[in-house]
DNA sequence: AGATTTATTGACAGCGCTGTCATTTCTATC
DNA sequence: GATAGAAATGACAGCGCTGTCAATAAATCT
């Protein structure tokens, strides 16, 4: 005769505990004909306790672990995360946001901008959620329609969300503003035109991109380089003109009142401004635009007069759109650090800093990106 | 002497209670010197008891009426929800899905579609889900990096939405296919290629929207129109083209097959397209690219060789893209349904219909658009 | 009217987790 | 080696809501 021992892992103990919860409910249910489709599915669904029974520890040390909550030893710590993987748990955001009063949750709110503009920086903060296991809810808002303040307020109501991200030109809202500020809810503008006290914002340093596009173009031998003004409500044109205006007064050019001409960020101004500045009787040998729609209109203006870009024009934009790329020649630009605004914002949100460190805004980088439509010849000349 | 009585009504007695627990708190933290951060903001927050205790009906009944469900007498229905009203009561999503396992949180997942298409096809969503009390989440997701399925069930496990919308290229991807399947999460394909088997999707007929534009064309006077198909891999490239034919061969036209050029939905096999086409001894007077990048291309390489758009040559895109409104002419073009796509989408998942009136498809209606890039004179002859 | 069915309501447990606080174990000190 | 203090761990209640099921009220039928 042969003796024949099995061995129950512990492991094994815990989902055959499970199991037979599962065959007693099957066999209640088809005995009473009840319908409690909520354990339909979650017969297998491992749960902290689960973890502690592995674990051989309480419940609240496996929170502890899982939480990175300090004045735990080494060794349990070990010992629960090798459990944890074991039973591929994962915590239930909903009761975790029940008993913690968070809801790992944030929440961006735009209103209206360019589809590219709000996809990146989505990207950014939705690569921060998922680092940190949080999660990004979308929330277009219309300025235009009601207040906009009462809308997100009545969207608070219903989500509370642990922090909020405003894009511009969200971000300048008194309203909104206001009702965050009295809801005590975190929020991090992006790219606002006001500096709030006590509130980190992230931004890009738009008189420096501009100044060094400018310079870039001066440096490429030019000396008459238009100037095409954005959108005189938008806080960046101010911002933008200022970097150009720096970068010619650092090599002492002259600024012609002529070569300074007001666009609205509009394709179709970009034509026209393009037209002004073309049809005089010295027109510049750059122009530089203060976004990438307006300067597609400059190439399609230099492309009718039979002006060659770059050749006889060299035209610079701002933002690299999708555009930019799509545009023959393709168009030197500037990239503005939205991916990682989104990304810094969230991370605000999810990890602020401390009083100590407590910055009121992050400038993140830029970068000059070259491509076709400016003439770098006299670059190499020199 | 006067006597003075003091009315309280129902609704001032609990915001009074609610106050008085919140003294009681406040001299309780004031001793012991205790910081139960949680109660901070929380004491004047409503719940469903606040709204039972006003209504003098229990919190199950409460429960019922604020979940639309069957089983409640009118008048106690209205009683509820004047006392929810008047304590602007707003449901704790947490506790919601602890309690009946859902989350109310929707999933919209993609991969590196156009931002356009993306935040069209969100809007559409947060429209159905903001209609529902419902919250959408937004996944990217990379198809190339890892195995797809295995990010899905990653973030699913983390995760547990109630639905998810799939975008092409995803909705045809196996492996996740595969993967919801077997977790049983109910989903819906945007403009799927295949159709599965008891799951709903939405797209539109693309087949329609290119037979119209074509016909559009032809009723403009056209008897030589080109054609420049999208990518070989794309499943609309099939239907677009299938679209031309049918509109050419109902009007008896022949088909040229110099006529018909590959394309891969790029601005540059765009302009490569039409150079073939309009090199040609007897070229096209009118151009159908199936996109509007290509398009584009099309319209560059006209203005190129002087042939003016659109009285020497017409040119059709699709997709309505923003670019076709900021070219020079604007583009007559096909507007996808792209945010009734996300609305419908959603609104599958949160309201599934049932058995009897389950359809394998939603086919939502495309419009034709049409701009500058069309010469429509002849129509007007006739 | 009384019996039976049906509609309406309520009591209560518990979803999975964390905060609080008590208890146990370890470490450092004299 | 005894003691105080710190570190580690656990017991337990309860977050706000819904599912279950029992209790009650209303409607309908003999």
């Amino acid at each position: 005769m042969t003796a024949l021992s099995i061995n129950l892992s512990d492991l094994t103990l815990i989902y055959l505990n499970k199991y037979m919860a599962f065959i007693d409910l099957c066999l209640y249910l088809s005995h009473s004909g009840d319908q409690r489709t909520q354990f339909k599915n979650d017969f297998m669904k491992t749960t902290i306790t689960d973890v502690a029974k592995l674990a051989d520890v309480s419940m609240k040390t496996v929170s502890r672990v899982l939480n990175n909550e300090p004045n735990v030893a080494k060794k349990t710590r070990e010992k629960v995360l090798r459990a944890a993987k074991e039973l591929r748990y994962s915590p239930n955001l909903a009761a975790k946001g029940l008993a913690s009063s968070k809801s790992y949750l944030i929440a961006l709110l735009y209103d209206n901008p360019s589809p590219n503009y709000i996809a990146n920086i989505q990207k950014g903060a939705i690569k921060a959620c998922r680092d940190n296991n949080y999660y990004l809810v979308i929330e277009p808002l219309s300025m235009t329609n009601a207040n906009a303040g009462d809308e997100v307020e009545k969207l608070l109501e219903r989500l509370p969300v642990d922090g909020i991200i405003l894009t511009p030109p969200l971000c300048d809202d008194k309203d909104v503003l206001g009702i965050l500020r009295s809801l005590k809810i975190p929020y991090v503008p992006v790219a606002p035109t006001i500096e709030i006290n006590g509130v980190s914002s992230v931004k890009m340093d738009d008189v420096q991109a501009s100044f060094e596009m400018t310079e870039y173009l001066i440096k490429s031998g030019h000396k008459k380089i238009g100037f095409i003004k954005g959108h005189i409500e938008h806080s960046a044109t101010a911002l933008r003109y200022k970097g150009y205006k720096l970068a010619m007064e650092k090599f002492n050019l002259k600024i012609d009142e002529n070569f300074i001409v007001n666009g609205d960020f509009s394709f179709k101004s970009g034509v026209e401004a393009a037209e002004n500045l073309l049809r005089l009787k010295e027109p510049p040998t750059a122009i530089f635009a203060s976004n990438d729609d307006m300067a597609a209109g400059v190439v399609s203006v230099a492309s009718r007069l039979g002006l060659e870009v770059p050749t006889k024009l060299s035209v610079g934009g701002f933002d690299d759109t999708p555009l930019a790329q799509i545009l023959f020649p393709q168009l030197t630009t500037v990239k503005q650090p939205i991916y990682e605004m989104g990304k810094m914002a969230a991370n605000l949100l999810i990890n602020p800093p401390t009083r100590d460190d407590l910055l009121p805004s992050y400038h993140l980088d830029h970068k000059l990106i070259i491509r076709k439509s400016t003439d770098n010849q006299n670059i190499l000349d020199n």
